[in-house]
DNA sequence: ATCCTATCCTGTAGGC
DNA sequence: TGCCTACAGGATAGGA
């Protein structure tokens, strides 16, 4: 669940409340996340401050003073929340505690385990083998079209599993690929090698305006997701496929359908996404929803 | 090289 | 009410 726009918002609200803390101490759980918790993290991150917080794609990158840097992902489970004062509460499944020398604290919770928290040298983080294979972060501009026209040259995978390839560009998950291709009006089982260049176009633009306007609003939560104080997203109210089969399609009326694709759901509006387009009239604007802005 | 499937994990929803 | 199964989707290893 959490893909681009919620890592985006967990970042943002990391650099605003807690960047310049200092850590205090580091306590661990030993079950594993993804991987094994780096060895030496507690105590090497001790008495460390976090300087800078970055991202590529659904990474975050915590950057902390001494040239260290945390890596993490939040899989589909994992939440950062953040307590400003000493926490209480208990809640299962917490896998890491910074306690700062102020008295706050950021947890890492993540009932799943896909997740991941490693250590790196600053310096090599970009080398890892995680970050390595990455393709460009699509916010706040994502690449131009043509960089994906020629990446997806000769493919016959359907264009959908291409745009959730992390290797293609970097951030796009399974609602907002869903989300993009219904805007952009390009049928998400289109063959990815004949998806045509006024269609890339499409699917480049609004690949930029769903994940800004998905930003603004923290995200889409369905059930998992939180942001660092452990609020919902609210952008799943504008959605307009995802999750919504047999729902009337905000832009037609049609019928909102689903499908699986290499083992994920897809939503799509049969009318808006047509597999096949008709034939372009001269002169006429590209058919599909990308007209009206909402 | 590219594509496809199975796998990891647990909370939740739906059927009976 | 409670038990059971299917499903959700992040990334990736391995087979076709």
């Amino acid at each position: 669940m959490p893909e681009l726009p919620e890592v985006e918002t967990v970042r943002r609200m990391l650099e605003q409340h807690v960047r310049g803390r200092r850590i205090g101490r580091v306590r661990t759980s030993t079950k594993p996340l993804r991987f094994p918790m780096t060895r030496g993290l507690t105590r090497r991150v001790a008495g460390r401050s976090i300087e800078r917080l970055g991202r590529h794609g659904k990474y975050l990158l915590i950057g902390l003073d001494g040239g260290l840097t945390l890596l993490s992902h939040l899989g589909m489970s994992g939440r950062w929340l953040f307590h400003p004062e000493p926490a209480v509460l208990r809640l299962p499944h917490v896998h890491v505690r910074f306690f700062f020398e102020d008295g706050s604290e950021l947890w890492f919770q993540d009932a799943r385990r896909f997740g991941m928290l490693e250590l790196h040298a600053t310096a090599r983080v970009r080398e890892s083998p995680l970050l390595a294979g990455l393709g460009p972060d699509p916010f706040p501009e994502p690449p131009p079209a043509e960089v994906f026209a020629r990446l997806a040259a000769g493919r016959t995978a359907s264009v959908k599993v291409f745009l959730m390839d992390q290797r293609h560009v970097a951030g796009i998950g399974n609602i907002y690929a869903s989300e993009i291709l219904f805007r952009a009006g390009v049928h998400p089982a289109r063959a990815t090698g004949r998806v045509r260049a006024d269609e890339w176009l499409a699917i480049r633009d609004e690949m930029r305006d769903v994940l800004a306007e998905a930003v603004e609003r923290f995200g889409t939560t369905f059930s998992l997701y939180r942001t660092l104080w452990n609020e919902p997203g609210n952008y799943a109210e504008r959605l307009f496929v995802y999750d919504r089969a047999g729902e009337p399609c905000r832009r037609c009326g049609g019928e909102i359908r689903h499908m699986v694709q290499s083992q994920r759901s897809t939503y799509w509006c049969p009318a808006c996404q047509p597999k096949r387009r008709a034939r372009a009239v001269r002169g006429a604007r590209p058919a599909g929803p990308r007209a009206a802005k909402v």
